[in-house]
DNA sequence: CCAATTTGTAGTAATGGTACTACAAGTCAT
DNA sequence: ATGACTTGTAGTACCATTACTACAAATTGG
């Protein structure tokens, strides 16, 4: 008997998860929750073989979901569903050692064919990701916390960028030439794959345990 | 006969909506479609009773889409699906002429009571909505959640910048010149006292659920 | 209902930030 | 120990953003 757990905060999108599964697998005993705790409790209650899991959802936010539920269930398959461009972070969930990285507007068909071959113990890769990869786009780096490929100078400008400083501060600040600072800026972005701030701020977040 | 229109990127969710409509209403004609654009065109085609339209479609400039649709269908329904915090969203397109707001996160039974009254002819508030309305606190500004003093155009333009668009990306998405979106944002950070991007998005999240 | 304020919009000059280039010193793997 | 990156630093020309100004229309307070 296969367990599936269903972790969103949508009621719609659990609803039409449910849905597609029950269609592709009716003999399956599907749950529902709305949280990450309560995630965890129905993980203490009973064994699951795949959670479906929104990276938005209250109370989990971030990479360190993952550690937590596979230190529960370690063989839990995880499959991540999000609203968010993959490009930017369906590597570092699979490296963080997610299974599968959905987007949420993937067509039925994509979706059924993640569940497929997760439930195969395959790794479910989007084409799109499996192009970036072949394409080498994404050098296959030493697994783990790109904030750690960041030089201590780079380290110091980003945490002043993520504070809210300008180029101009840190320049006063760090007693750089303002295009010194530019570089940093500019070589940060570069490690991180980011193109603004705000996802400056959201990968630090989500690579820094708070 | 009924006909429904459903405008969400998120398959998932259309999905979920036919499911939720179709157990409600066997015979209605449903059509879904993933971006603005498209919605508009299947309005050529047909008429339509509802429409139920999230707030994020891509190619949907917020609350400018309620004119240009009434503009095609004047009777036309517009429930209005979205992510965002009611408290500080709703009114504003309730005010802009949609018949009803609910957020994702509404229960199935929630979903199904907005579709009955608006399909008869009634407005949607939900309960919280209802109450903010009763005890009149729409107008009181000073005190409470500085997000409110935000016109309408500013917050469409506070939303793209905590997603981390540039003045000139928000220029082309809201069809506005440089400079008017400049101004938008200082009127922006103004009222919110905030002096940079980081602390707008912390601003925000702070004062919003979601 | 009239004055004051807010909102939606934009131009223009000035300021701030980026891209590209550069280079010496450091580190690393072979 | 040598060639290949990485790091720390900066100049300059160009692109993006802001400050300030402006004004008509809508809204609001009294």
């Amino acid at each position: 008997m296969t367990n599936i757990l269903i972790a969103d905060d949508h009621t719609i999108v659990r609803l039409g998860i449910t849905i597609i599964i029950r269609d592709m697998l009716p003999k399956v005993y599907i749950r529902d929750v709305d949280n990450f705790d309560l995630a965890l409790k129905e993980m203490a209650k009973r064994h699951y073989d795949l959670i479906i899991l929104d990276i938005n959802i209250p109370g989990g936010d971030n990479l360190q979901m993952i550690d937590v539920l596979r230190l529960r269930q370690p063989k839990i398959k995880i499959l991540i569903f999000s609203a968010y461009d993959e490009e930017l972070y369906a590597l570092r969930y699979l490296q963080a050692g997610a299974d599968g990285y959905l987007v949420k507007h993937s067509s039925e068909h994509e979706i059924k064919t993640a569940l497929h071959q997760i439930l195969n113990n395959e790794k479910y890769l989007s084409s799109n990701i499996r192009q970036h990869l072949v394409n080498g786009n994404v050098k296959t780096r030493p697994t783990g916390n790109p904030l750690l490929a960041l030089s201590n100078r780079e380290t110091e400008v980003m945490q002043l960028l993520i504070k809210g400083s300008s180029v101009a501060d840190i320049s006063k600040t760090l007693h750089l030439q303002l295009s010194t600072v530019s570089t940093y800026k500019t070589r940060i972005f570069a490690k991180l794959e980011v193109s603004n701030i705000i996802e400056l701020a959201d990968t630090v977040r989500m690579y820094s345990n708070n």
